[in-house]
RNA sequence: GGGCCGUUAGCUCAACUAGGCAGAGCAACUGACUCUUAAUCAGUAGGUUGAAGGUUCGAUUCCUUCACGGCCCA
């Protein structure tokens, strides 16, 4: 590299910094691994290979499991009366959450999937050899247990031990019980730690599977096909934005990681997959935010012989189901608010809602230079973010919409009536060539779902394509990429379909009242760091 | 990309306003304790204050740059 423009410059220092830091950072690890420096990790070292040259297997796994936490409480639950010390013996595993030592006795906590359970260990019953054992052990190893079940005197069930063995032995203490791990950056570095120690942040993550289920199933009823569809595109299409290139050694090519199965999906609708839907990831190389992740899962559906108005029902349908499976009502609270899923949902036109909610007087809609000074007083640019060329009048009402209609929009809503120009894939309304048959739906001030009836007529598709390339060559220096394969498959004839996209993340978000698409995504993207 | 805030013991946090010996709780370690549940009691140890530099007799504190993160904005 020569001497550069300043800005590069600039960057190339900035890089050179932060590998310094890393080589510094790489360089004190190592020196604190050597040492073993940190004292209470050392000594946990030390204490599992005494316990080894003692002869204790520190990772077996020959344990057998018989019941799980939740297993042997609702056996509880069913008929106590039944339950006694000395039978039904249940063996149970999992991890020492708590131990409270007294001096030949302790209560510990064991923790498995389903749930926690007490347990009372007691050198008389576990002999005084096993007992020794036990006190070598610490919060944080995997346990079983073999015992029967009583309660205490402040009538917990608890489990009393009469066999105990090490299954799996930690070397790093968990942190601390009460306040557990709020650090957000340590969260999501480290997940796993989040999981063990913050339950309601296992609970998020048990609640977007059932999310994910409840939507697969729903589909699935409805005769929809699951299908996958590449990840790895030689162009990517179906939506707009910036994606990851990567390359294929054997093939010598260029690849893009997919930034929405869109047009995958139709091909196999041509194909005669009549309803087809996909749940996965798309990646863009973009922005991070509190709604935005570099990968994000993505909900694609579409089917032949219906339209944008038949998926605004199913949609209404199918979200309020997630709402009822997942938060066990169709009022959830969000941020403070409650969003209500019961339908019919609001359904607006882009240009009413324009009005009606963003305060954009009527007759400017219809007049471009009212419009655009409209914009200009209300901070809106009249430039593309991403060419720096000057938007279409459809362009600029759709940016006019983000900033005042979109974050109030709280309540589920449609908005329909969106102009060609920002719908180059959607089929044009049969009274307004200018505006498609296509909606966006809207909860808690965000974007949840797009969906239209699509457009099989290869001819306009073409066209479209083409205009849209011809917008970008003229500012951008980005590669013309142009799906001739996917006009092709249109060629041959695509039935009439509707399709549409569902943000899984922002809808996981909603049911569980996060704030933050990180919180929903087990592991978000982060810079690397080493801080261990 | 811009603004604001943060980074101190394994974890949660003080000390920073106005520079003066870096502290607490939990966890750990030693001891006591066979019904505790944030167990209790007595004692012990634990720190390159995110990194580098600057100002100063003296910096966790003030300044600069950098790294990472959070919130808001674009």
């Amino acid at each position: 590299m020569g001497w550069g423009s300043s800005g590069c410059a600039f960057e190339t220092q900035s890089k050179l910094a932060r590998q310094r830091q890393r080589h510094a950072i790489n360089r004190k690890v190592f020196r604190r691994s050597m040492e073993q420096a940190k004292d209470i990790i050392k000594k946990r070292h030390e204490k599992a290979r005494s316990l080894k040259e003692t002869g204790v297997e520190l990772y077996p796994n020959d344990f057998f499991v018989s019941h799980t936490v939740r297993d042997i409480l609702s056996l509880i639950d069913a008929d106590s009366d039944q339950i006694r010390p000395e039978a039904p013996i249940f063996s149970a595993a999992g991890r020492i959450m708590a131990i409270n030592r007294f001096g030949k006795s302790a209560f510990i906590r064991l923790r498995d999937r389903t749930g926690q359970l007490q347990s009372y260990i007691r050198q008389d019953e576990v002999g005084s050899e096993s007992y020794a054992l036990f006190k070598q052990l610490d919060v944080g190893d995997f346990i079983g247990l073999v015992g029967g079940m009583f309660q205490t005197k402040t009538g917990e069930w608890t489990l009393l031990a009469n066999e105990i063995k090490l299954l799996s032995k930690s070397l790093r203490p968990l942190p601390e019980k009460f306040h557990g791990l709020r650090d957000p950056e340590k969260r999501f570095r480290q997940r796993y730690l989040d999981l063990i120690m913050n339950p309601e942040i296992r609970d998020v993550f048990l609640k977007r599977s059932l999310l994910i289920k409840t939507i697969r199933q729903f589909l699935i009823d409805r005769d929809y096909l699951e299908v996958e569809t590449p990840m790895m595109q030689p162009i990517p299409g179906g939506a707009e934005a910036r994606p990851f290139k990567t390359y294929h050694n054997a093939l010598d090519m260029d690849l893009y990681l997919r930034i929405a199965p869109e047009l995958y999906l139709k091909r196999l609708v041509t194909g005669g997959f009549e309803r087809v839907f996909e749940i996965n990831r798309n990646f863009r190389n973009e922005g991070i935010s509190t709604q935005h992740n570099p990968e994000f899962t993505m909900l694609e559906f579409y089917q032949a012989y219906a339209t944008f108005e038949d998926l605004m029902d199913l949609t209404e349908e199918m979200v309020k189901r997630s709402a009822a499976a997942v938060c066990g009502d169709v009022k959830v609270e969000y941020q403070g608010d409650i969003i209500d899923f019961n339908g019919p949902w609001r359904r607006l036109i882009l240009e009413d809602a324009l009005s009606s909610i963003g305060g954009v007087p009527p007759e400017f809609l219809q007049d471009r230079e009212k419009l655009e000074a409209f914009a200009t007083d209300n901070g809106i640019s009249l430039t593309s973010v991403e060419t720096g060329r000057s938007v279409g009048i459809g362009k600029l009402m759709t940016k006019i919409f983000d900033v005042l209609v979109e974050p109030k929009l709280q309540q589920p809503t449609f908005i329909t009536g969106y102009p060609v120009e920002v719908s180059p894939l959607s089929r044009r309304n049969k009274e307004n060539p200018n505006i498609t048959d296509r909606f966006e739906l809207f909860i808690a001030g965000r974007e949840i779902a797009n969906g239209f009836s699509e457009l099989n007529d290869p001819v306009d598709q073409r066209d479209r394509f083409l205009q849209q390339l011809k917008n970008k060559s003229e500012e951008s220096d980005e590669t013309l990429m142009f799906d001739e394969d996917y006009i092709h498959a249109l060629e041959y004839g695509m039935p009439p379909t509707a399709g549409e996209g569902v943000g899984i993340d922002r809808l996981a978000m909603l049911l569980t009242n996060s704030a933050s698409i990180r919180e929903v995504i087990l592991f978000p993207h982060m810079r690397p760091v080493d801080k261990y």
